[in-house]
DNA sequence: TGGCGCTTTCC
DNA sequence: GAAAGCGCC
């Protein structure tokens, strides 16, 4: 019997851009019945985009991606605009659809409760699935059955748990409906940017895409997943992490498959290493789910007290990269060259813009929200309220990055810092964290002439470490430096 | 997934 | 004089 005269079922895709390990769209193949595809553009509301500039870049090019593997299996992906729960019971009617199948997102169950609601209302079968996490949050619990705060035992409660499951394999075919309803065209959503200077290496370094993601899999399980754990902390080295962070935001890889794949090499430290990184996107993802806010409001509200200071100028110098710190510089650099920021310089950027220049994290979580192709509404609210200390497990405030021992430490030859911040490159790896410490005829040497060609510091960083501390002493209600003998 | 100032220990 | 240890922010 053809499956073209079966109602079709309505296969959602959202950020899960893959054919792999797919559990709406495997079970709506197994089920016999044909496939209507479609991505919906939805105008902006709570826990729905807007992406970043980076990520509309990204989607454009993962779409195509998609569509050109769903055309492989005889399908297509149709494109709309437009409200979801409208889009859908449209779209429903056009092709007689019956069913709608969707993987689950959890930064989006309170909007897609809505959404849902309101069809299944209208007699839609509606079956939800889920990929985007290892475990889902509702069964991680604390021994006292509260969400987890800590990660240490969130990542123990993990392991005890066992292996994760296993990822499914992408259908083998995905059957088309007799004919398909009209889709928009990808051009007209114009994702891609306007700013000629903007994006245009993104294509050099990344291929948005199912395809892309297992390539970087693939690449990152042949060699530098052994060395990982020191590795991964020196942003010098251009081979030493996954880079799967963009794909896995937009879900043309599962965590799953990621685990999974690396089932098959020797359990060491970097393996594991690698593995818990992946739970720590778990982790924020739990905080979210715990913590709707996560993006918006301070997780310690302890912190709404704290004096930020917005200056619009040193906000400015910190975004394009000329801060005079030239480990904190090249990572604002490589941020809007690559839409991409190497991790540890992620920590280092953003302990400068939240310690050093006391301007509020949220600042920073847009910025970064705006231009990394990888941004992730859980991983990156977290992460920032990670280093501004108001997060769950967080780093204490009083814990400030010295961003010229940083710059020392994990990039020692200043190879990062010369990638992207070409001119400094003359000037010897003594100086190449500080170059305002060095002698004239250094400099002079080296081309260089500070606040001309390359900026002066535009804050002393240990006269800020202290102001920054000491409002924090304020905020937390300690006396600093008093002395109980007085 | 620090840094700093201070002290002690090492050579 | 450098390295290592410690308490504190």
């Amino acid at each position: 019997m053809s499956s073209d005269h079966q109602p079709p079922i309505l296969l959602w895709f959202r950020k899960d851009l893959r054919l792999d390990d797919n559990g709406a769209l495997s079970q709506a193949c197994e089920s016999g019945r044909p496939v209507v595809c479609v991505y919906i553009r939805e105008p902006k509301q709570d826990g729905i985009g807007p992406l970043g500039g980076a990520q509309e870049w990204w989607l454009h090019h993962s779409l195509d991606a998609l569509a050109a593997a769903l055309a492989d299996k005889g399908n297509r992906l149709i494109l709309r605009s437009g409200e979801a729960a409208k889009v859908l019971s449209g779209l429903a009617k056009e092709t007689q659809a019956e069913a709608l199948f969707y993987n689950r997102h959890y930064e989006r169950d309170a909007a897609d409760k809505d959404i849902v609601g309101a069809l299944k209302s209208s007699g839609l079968e509606i079956k939800r699935f889920r990929g985007q996490l290892l475990h889902d949050p509702e069964t991680m619990k604390t021994g006292s059955g509260g969400a987890y705060r800590v990660y240490s035992p969130f990542w123990r409660a993990l392991e005890k748990d066992g292996e994760p499951r296993d990822p499914v394999s992408a259908p083998s075919k995905i059957a088309a409906p007799g004919s398909f309803p009209k889709s928009e065209a990808l051009k007209d959503w114009s994702l891609l940017p306007t700013k000629p200077d903007w994006a245009t290496e993104f294509g050099r370094i990344w291929q948005p895409g199912e395809a892309g993601a297992h390539k970087k899999l693939k690449r990152f399980l042949k060699k530098p997943i052994q060395t990982y754990k020191s590795d991964r902390d020196h942003p010098g080295l251009e081979d030493a992490t996954s880079l799967l962070s963009p794909h896995l935001a937009f879900g043309e890889i599962s965590p799953a498959r990621i685990w999974h794949e690396t089932k098959g090499l020797e359990a060491t430290n970097d393996v594991i290493h690698f593995r818990k990184e992946l739970v720590w996107r778990e982790f924020s993802y739990h905080l979210l789910v715990e913590f709707p806010k996560l993006a918006t409001d301070n997780w310690n509200d302890k912190f709404d007290a704290f004096p930020w200071h917005f200056s619009k100028a040193q906000f400015s110098a910190w975004t394009k990269g000329m801060t005079g710190y030239p480990i904190v510089d090249a990572g604002m650099r490589q941020l809007w060259r690559h839409g991409y920021m190497h991790n540890r310089v992620r920590m280092i950027t953003a302990s400068f813009l939240i310690k050093d220049l006391m301007i509020d994290w949220r600042k920073g979580e847009e910025w970064f929200k705006d231009t990394l192709v990888d941004a992730d509404p859980a991983s990156n609210a977290s992460n920032w309220q990670w280093v501004a200390g108001s997060g769950a497990d967080a780093s204490p405030f009083f814990r400030v990055f010295n961003p010229i021992l940083q710059g020392e430490k994990f990039d020692p030859d200043g190879d990062y810092v010369c990638r992207f911040v070409p001119e400094l490159r003359k000037l010897p790896k003594k100086y190449i964290h500080r170059p305002f410490e060095a002698p004239k005829e250094v400099l002079e040497r080296a081309g260089i002439k500070l606040g001309e060609t390359y900026p002066k510091p535009i804050v002393n960083h240990g006269e800020a470490r202290d102001k920054a501390l000491a409002a924090y002493a304020d905020v937390t209600g300690r006396s600093g430096d008093a002395d109980p003998r007085d």
